[in-house]
DNA sequence: TAGGCCATCTGGTCCT
DNA sequence: AGGACCAGATGGCCTA
């Protein structure tokens, strides 16, 4: 059967970010008009089978367990498809919108350009994977928890130490560029290239091996991060 | 125009 | 039984 529209309508114009669906059937109806059954109705064709033999129906009184019409069964099958669309099409949204939410926190490229689900998902794992090496390789210079990194990695260093507070990276253009800048004059811990790859017990294997970055990524990295030994 | 990406529908399976 | 999850199919939009 071919979709009902072709673009989700639940999509914010501009942010890309979805809502919520509306009520569901109400908003889905073909344009002939589809009659949803009401509860009656389905109460009506529930499950139960009209009994076989004359007079044996000891469940339920008479004429409570007719048998359903094809029409109703229909009108059933098609109402739970409907809601089992629209919950897989809100399943959809909220899978996007945590996609979304992950685009946020990763470094923005000075385009702009929006990472599709795939790149995104790559570009978190190196990204990740990336920032791990960075606080394994800086522990050693500092003699302390990564947590307590001071100016080493330069104004990453506010990023490292802040935590889930904060603030996004990718949260402005500019951000990412300035902590990342190779010509920063603090950024005094550059990733040796030769560093050894972390075990794949803990870090699941080098991502470059695993999932290669795009080439928008690898050219942005390469251009931009101190990271790019990893790339 | 071909190919990539995406949203949606759909039926099957698993889980609660 | 109903909902969540999944993968395949389909068709629209966009871009090189």
């Amino acid at each position: 059967m071919a979709p009902q529209s072709d673009r989700c309508p639940y999509k914010e114009q501009g942010s890309g970010k979805y809502f919520q669906c509306p009520t569901p059937a109400s908003t889905l109806m073909p344009p002939g008009g589809l009659s949803v059954p009401s509860e009656e109705e389905m109460e009506e064709g529930e499950e139960e089978e009209p009994s076989t033999a004359r007079g044996e129906c000891k469940r339920r009184p008479r004429g409570r367990g007719k048998a359903r019409s094809p029409k109703v069964v229909q009108k059933i099958k098609k109402s739970r498809r409907i809601k089992a669309n629209n919950r897989e099409r809100n399943r959809m949204h909220n899978l996007n919108g945590a996609l979304d939410a992950l685009r946020e926190v990763l470094p923005a490229f000075p385009e702009d350009a929006k990472l599709t689900k795939i790149e995104t998902l790559r570009f978190a794992h190196n990204y990740i994977w990336a920032l791990t090496e960075a606080l394994r390789l800086a522990e050693p210079l500092v003699g302390g928890p990564a947590g307590e990194l001071v100016g080493c990695l330069g104004p990453e260093q506010q990023y490292l130490d802040s935590g889930l507070s904060s603030p996004s990276p990718g949260a402005s253009g500019s951000s990412w560029n300035s902590f990342s800048s190779p010509s920063s004059s603090s950024y005094t811990c550059t990733l040796s290239p030769g560093s050894p790859a972390p075990s794949e017990d803990m870090y699941f294997g080098q991502p470059e091996n695993i999932y290669a970055p795009s080439k928008q990524q690898s050219d942005f990295l390469q251009n931009s991060s101190p990271f790019h030994e990893f790339i």
